[in-house]
RNA sequence: GCCGAUGUAGCUCAGAGGUAGAGCGCUUCCUUGGUAAGGAAGAGGUCAUGGGUUCAAUUCCCAUCAUUGGCUCCA
């Protein structure tokens, strides 16, 4: 017998050998039918997988993790034998579960491609293998059995992985006439994949190796039920409907030009009047902290940036280098701001009395960023960081470094950002040749922002290999309308550059120092920023943001005066009004002018104008009913100060 | 950069080896209407670009460019 403790602390017997489906079935038939996987000690088990000793048991349902993901990584290996039936002789990479589903990645076979026509067919195999409830089962074998297993099926991606493991036993598990290599764990059979879709397929290279073969990646999702598949397939839509570059277009924000060349935006006018308006809020809240703003120009000497080390980092795959007709003078887009601020910092000898110096800048620059990664404004090459470089003492980094956090914080509560992540990016110790500096510097610099994090009681996850050549980040990341986070928000702590730049302070003990500096852009940059922000609002901005506050609806020519009126009134107050005096009925004007997501709706008829009043709609609400002029623009107000002074008053 | 898909009117999309269509939008006219689509007429396209096959190409083939789903990259 053995003693299986569960999560409440109580504890019970069974005979040596039970597998997680029997214990869950002795406590209820219901429990049993939802469970997908259990952790006994710490390690995620198949729900047949017998249990040899003592040990704690967790039921993994589908809201758990472990639940959830056991149930794609199966769907995975269902979709492999729907492969392996259709396409004889394909060969299977790897195939697990992510954040939203599962992938396979498979080489058909020379002259062989699948496309995506071809995903209904799989999509029936496999419902027609799903349907035979196949029992997954687990076989422990030697490696070197595994191996000759696959050199058999001259499948060498297998090979390749198993070639990395570790010696011993490996476990593979089949189900039907599938057969894979596998660490698990899956669900009891193939009939508890009730619902799933094949969403769209992709070239991925063979162990994220650019330099080695392009597999095929099928991607899918699977639930229990259908009805959650259809949620699901509802929620795609609504994120496609909130795409920043369909509603970008609709509302008119910005476009791109061919001819102008593509990763450039063309930001339109109502684009330009919302860009400047988040601008201007950090630019109030940098004030507040102490900012200075300065300007720098778009290009600098070649020099520059190999001093600062960014040529010999990325120059090969920047823009190419302007030159000087006569003198055949080297010159580069700027693709960062950092450099001209260091120059800015030494125009002149600095005190310790005089730091921190922070230098802000709305700085645009230009990288060239690899054709098939341009994406909306998410991604382009011509971009504006609202970029500031603070330039201090030791003993004042870690006050500088927790002001900017808090900088970013009031960004994103003046727009409703309430899901994002914190991640300190550090380097890579197993590649430090990718990086600039001196160790000793980096673990300063790391040990910074970890006491930084710690003391505003931030919920990091540290990840390795992320940080910047010069130096290691704190980056927020926020989750946009498709459930993918973007990084916006980023600072940077850096010994390096200062170094390079030779900067220096005078101390109170008369000697020459050695400034700190920190990188930092709370949006990131203009153009992400904004383009996450329309698929976080879905394109309904704030009241105090939005292009257009109000618009007047009159319902007949009768009454184009009184609108006409009402619109100087509210241009009086700071209200951004328009006018509606097209030829149309009240519903239509209603109708046109909700789809295009302003906030206010004033309806004008001979009642209002008897009343000299307003009849309000508020967009996404409906009728509010009538209020007089002087009452919604003080109403109006009201709610961007909320938005804005307010949110400005509590740090 | 790599693999796949796509490119037809301002937008969303249909179409076929024989010179192109719908809805919305736009213009004009009728209508002066009270809380999410009133009616009619009209304008608008070198079917992304360049080659090739063909009696004939927007349609088939190739290349380029752009967009797009991913992969790799991201100061």
């Amino acid at each position: 017998m053995i003693k299986i403790t569960f999560p409440d602390n109580s504890e019970r017997s069974f005979p040596k050998g039970i597998t997680g489906i029997e214990i869950a079935k002795s406590i209820s038939n219901s429990l049993a039918r939802e469970v997908l996987s259990v952790t006994i000690n710490n390690e995620v088990y198949d729900l047949t997988r017998p249990i040899e000793q003592d040990a704690t048991i967790k039921f993994n349902k589908w809201e758990d993790e472990d639940g959830m993901h056991a149930f794609w990584h199966s769907s995975a290996h269902l979709m492999a034998e729907a492969l392996e039936a259709l396409y004889p002789g394909i060969k299977l990479g790897i195939g697990p579960s992510i954040d939203n589903g599962f992938y396979y990645d498979v080489d058909p076979g020379e002259g062989r491609t699948i496309s995506e026509s071809d995903l209904p067919a799989i999509e029936k195999k496999m419902r027609e293998l799903a349907r035979q409830n196949n029992q997954y089962v687990r076989k422990d074998i030697p490696k070197k059995e595994a191996i000759d297993h696959y050199t058999q099926k001259r499948d060498e991606y297998k090979i390749e992985l198993l070639n990395d493991l570790e010696d011993g036993t490996i476990s593979f598990y089949s189900h039907g006439n599938f057969t894979d290599l596998c660490r698990g764990p899956h669900l009891p059979d193939t009939g508890y994949i009730k619902a799933f879709k094949l969403l769209n397929i992709a070239g991925a290279y063979w162990r994220g190796n650019e330099r080695n073969k392009q597999l095929t990646r099928i991607y899918g999702v699977s639930f229990p039920k259908q009805k959650m598949l259809d949620d699901h397939l509802a929620m795609l839509e609504e994120a496609k409907e909130r795409d920043h570059r369909k509603i970008g277009r609709e509302l008119e924000l910005f476009t791109f030009s061919q001819k102008v060349g593509s990763g450039l935006p063309l930001w339109l006018p109502k684009g330009a009047q919302l860009r400047e308006r988040l601008e201007n809020f950090l630019k109030k809240v940098q004030r507040d902290y102490g900012y200075e703003q300065v300007i720098s120009p778009h290009i600098g000497q070649k020099e520059l940036y190999v001093t600062s080390g960014h040529y010999a980092k990325y120059g090969e795959s920047s823009f190419r280098p302007i030159t000087t007709p006569a003198e055949g003078e080297e010159f580069l887009l700027k693709p960062m701001n950092c450099p001209h601020h260091c120059e800015i910092y030494k125009f002149k000898p600095r005190s310790y009395k005089d730091l921190p110096v922070r230098m802000a800048e709305f700085g645009t620059v230009y990288r060239y960023e690899q054709s098939g990664e341009l994406h909306g404004l998410t991604r382009v090459r011509g971009f504006t960081q609202d970029d500031a470089h603070i330039f201090c003492r030791p003993d004042q980094l870690k006050e500088e470094f927790i002001k900017v956090i808090d900088i970013i914080f009031i960004i994103f509560r003046a727009l409703d950002f309430a899901d994002f992540q914190v991640q300190i990016s550090l380097r890579d110790p197993e590649d430090k040749e990718k990086y600039i500096g001196s160790d000793e510097n980096w673990e300063k610099a790391e040990k910074a922002i970890i006491e930084a994090t710690r003391e505003k009681g931030l919920d990091a996850k540290i990840e390795y290999g992320e940080a910047a050549f010069y130096g290691p980040k704190l980056d927020f990341l926020v989750k946009d309308a498709l459930g993918r986070k973007w990084q916006l928000g980023t600072i940077q702590v850096d010994y390096n550059l200062p170094e390079r730049f030779e900067l220096e302070y005078t101390g109170s003990d008369n000697k020459k120092h050695r400034p700190i500096m920190i990188h930092r852009a709370p949006f990131g940059s203009m153009e992400r920023f904004i383009a996450v922000l329309i698929e976080h609002t879905a394109g309904k901005f704030p009241l105090w943001l939005t292009p257009d506050q109000v618009v007047i609806l009159p319902i007949s020519e009768k009454v184009h005066n009184y609108a006409e009126n009402v619109l100087n009134f509210l241009k009086n107050c700071d209200i951004r009004a328009l006018i509606d005096l097209r030829n149309e009925k009240i519903g239509k004007k209603i109708r046109d002018n909700e789809l295009k997501r302003i906030p206010y709706l004033l309806i004008v008829g001979e009642k209002e104008v008897e009343n000299n009043t307003v009849s309000v709609r508020k967009q996404g609400e409906g009728d509010k009913g009538s209020m007089n002029l002087q009452e919604f623009a003080n109403f109006a107000k009201q709610e961007i100060e909320k938005q804005t002074e307010e949110i400005l008053k509590i740090n």
